[in-house]
DNA sequence: TATGAATGAGTCTTCATTCAT
DNA sequence: TATGAATGAAGACTCATTCAT
């Protein structure tokens, strides 16, 4: 069972923190041990002390970014009152996770899963399946609904999310437009207002 | 100028073939040149006479996978009699490419962008541009003919395309679904039939 | 600013001293990381945590024989008393650099300066530029105490600096000469006793 | 037996010229065979056509440089009149050799001597010795003359030879000084002109 | 907890040399 | 004579990992 990273050790969270900070950035393949010991002004020796390997910060920083995204997007939905909202509660957690200040956990997750060993899949995929049957519920009352049209509710789910996913590739953190903004126009290409609008 | 790898060069067609297909299992930094070299027969010093460096392999990968599917593309487009056949015709070339039998290119460039040098990138760039240009007049075309909305057409193109990359993650070559079919469905979801139907 | 390596990190200045001996012996290029490792007994792998690369040990090596030589000369210098006494300090300093035992790193700085990079040259330039400017003046007090005619002193220097460069392509460690025989021999060549003697 | 390089084989003697150059500009460790083929249009497999190894055209570089100036060297002798012109025409061949245009085979005899295997080695020995003979008989010449005072005449060979050879590493063929013009105030050095002048 | 030094396997790359054509 | 392709051994350098202190 992969648990994520505990509060009450700062040092262990401050690595993950920026170890996927720099995974982002460059790749995990690309960052070395230096480099994180560089960042957190450890040598790189040290680091062997808090993770067994190199690849056990990999899987902290990607439990890291799906369990907490996770948790969000629960208490997202819970505050939502419309199917509509919920959707939109899917986009905008989404979104922020991936795109926002200080985030970069759920991007490693989306571009370094094939560092992670067979060993480590599973208990990662089961964290992630979580996550995706909160979208699944979502997106399945937002089709019997009539807010949208799909014969493959999981297969629409795949698209919306790879949509999503894909804005790490052309966003630009420093331009005009703002995630909350870029949700928002998502949201009405995904989910075309009501007639008569 | 990046030109794709040059039919009457069998070896080195060959030797980026091969490469196209390890890089998109492995990953570029996991697969080494020997992997290369023992895959064409080859030793991986050899590699050199016909490469300068690892990275060129890589860039003439991304080349050869982007122009090929451009070239497809633009000839289904123009075999097209209709907006909604020249949609089709974007989904069903570019999934083809993405996740057909020996097909790995294109992936590659999803995945791999980041090994690339700052010096190489450009060259790549324009070939990307000329190939999402065809979607995106194709786009624009069905957002005038009213099969489908969107406010911003390029932020749309952004979207789809999305939900077509991200197949790579969970598509199983070997499973059930045809990629046929897999382009049938995703067009579905992405131009509902009209009404009445 | 090149420093001379400090006496505090013994593996450090034991490396530069061995790797010496080894450039001195077989040349900087024909001189692997595998001879220096072995002949330290570290793996090759393992000098790269004491230097970047392989060139910065040359500069190191280089450094050292030109300041210690530098040092040595000073001292003498200052402890000779005529101006005959003091070409005899230039050419017994020199000769003891270039040819006593342990010693490799000043011959090392005249046969591999093609090795050195265009930006580590400047720095080790003014080394040297230190060390010759303290033969000029030796020189130039014997020109002007008789001791040697020349119209132009800076190829003077050049031409007695040559003459004693070259020992170390015939001068046999183990002969019969002694290095300070051979002081004293090239002395008279070069300073002609007083008439009458 | 080494022979010089023959005439009438333009392409190997155009090699020879060329890797000279090469190998003074780059050291022969830093030029490869590729280089070589480069400068003179062949592709580096072609070269072995010529030399049996890359050593073969070194060894070949020294032997054209050596014989060349011991020729250049004899006639000189021949026609000089006295000690003190005999000298002259040590210092002038020499310095021609070794700073004038096109000149490049002697500096490499000086800097790569070490490059060149023990079984080619005597060869090369018995063609220096040659020119040193000649050397040698001159200055004892100039001795007997009492133009100059040398206790043993080999040491002062040795110093004179040297004090030219390193000329390598200090003139500028580009500068304002002619190699005539150096040859003449060495001499002026090692010859001080008689008294009453 | 952390360091500094070392390991050792592995990486890309170089290059003299070979050889069928 | 020359080429183009390939070899294979060796090169410098990297890096996750270990461990005595």
């Amino acid at each position: 069972m992969i648990l994520p990273v505990q509060d009450d050790n700062s040092r262990k969270s401050e690595l993950v923190r920026v170890a996927a900070g720099l995974f982002r950035d460059r790749g995990f393949e690309r960052t070395t041990v230096r480099d994180i010991g560089n960042a957190v002004g450890l040598q790189s020796g040290s680091l062997f002390y808090h993770f067994r390997t190199k690849e056990e910060i990999l899987v902290a920083v990607m439990a890291l970014g799906i369990t907490s995204t996770t948790e969000q997007l629960r208490a997202a939905l819970a505050a939502a009152t419309s199917p509509r909202e919920k959707v939109a509660a899917l986009v905008n957690v989404h979104l922020h996770s991936l795109l926002g200040e200080n985030q970069a956990a759920l991007e490693v997750m989306l571009y370094e899963w094939r560092s992670v060993s067979p060993e480590q899949k599973p208990g990662l995929i089961v964290l992630r399946d979580r996550y995706e049957d909160l979208w699944q519920s979502a997106l399945e009352e937002a089709v019997a609904a009539g807010l949208i049209r799909a014969e493959d509710p999981r297969l629409l789910r795949r698209m919306v999310l790879g949509s999503l996913q894909w804005s790490v590739q052309w966003y630009k953190r420093d331009g005009d437009l703002s995630v909350e903004q870029l949700a928002q126009q998502m949201l009405d290409i995904l989910l075309p207002p009501p007639d008569g609008q």
